[in-house]
DNA sequence: AAAACATTTCGTAATATTGCGAAATAAATT
DNA sequence: AATTTATTTCGCAATATTACGAAATGTTTT
């Protein structure tokens, strides 16, 4: 057992939450259809997935709580973009631990 | 609703069974364990962690059946390494994704 | 053969994830 | 004001994850 205080550290923590975030097939492909315009409506993202529109709304929302992704409310719909700051960071840590070996 | 008749790419799959074995902070801190040194014992890799013998065992087996580590028997003990194959293609799968955008 | 050691499997409990359809919310249009 | 459109929240069910200690397995040492 280690001496901390803390279980785990603060980057393997953060590790581990983008991780868990990209860990459905499904959140990888909307990453994916984010990525390959700037931004992207709901209703046009559920038109490219298998699963109804009330699990996107899921997904998205842990996409979201992750930091990766952003939304922002176009009366009726909402545009969703991938949000600078958490997909860098994520880029950050991810390419930092797979370069350990 | 995509025309095909698999609901995600093989790519999209195997990119989500790596994310899924590192979206837990132990198993984070596994790889990294293994990392740092060639290889490991397994009770070596406990007494380092805050968790149950038993509990590191699933973890291991997670780990193990994502590809991303295996074990060698040398008795009493087991060894446990990175297995290059699934490293790397994790590593592939995942740089490819993080560039993209 | 018995004791000691290293690890896994089992049993169980608590919690989280994933999925859907129905209902709710909220804005735009008629 | 009523209808339509876009999305989310709710309620529920099925399954998966995480964790632990006890028991089992298999090896080595005594």
């Amino acid at each position: 057992m280690p001496m901390s205080n803390e279980k785990y550290t603060e980057e393997q923590v953060k590790l581990a939450r983008y991780a868990k975030a990209l860990s459905h097939p499904v959140r990888v492909q909307i990453m994916e259809i984010l990525a390959s315009q700037s931004c992207c409506y709901s209703g046009d993202i559920a038109d490219d997935l298998p699963i109804a529109r009330s699990t996107l709304s899921q997904h998205l929302n842990e996409l979201k709580d992750a930091g990766l992704i952003q939304g922002e409310f176009t009366p009726p719909k909402i545009k969703y973009c991938i949000r600078r700051e958490g997909w860098d960071e994520a880029k950050h840590l991810l390419s930092q631990f797979l370069l350990m070996k």
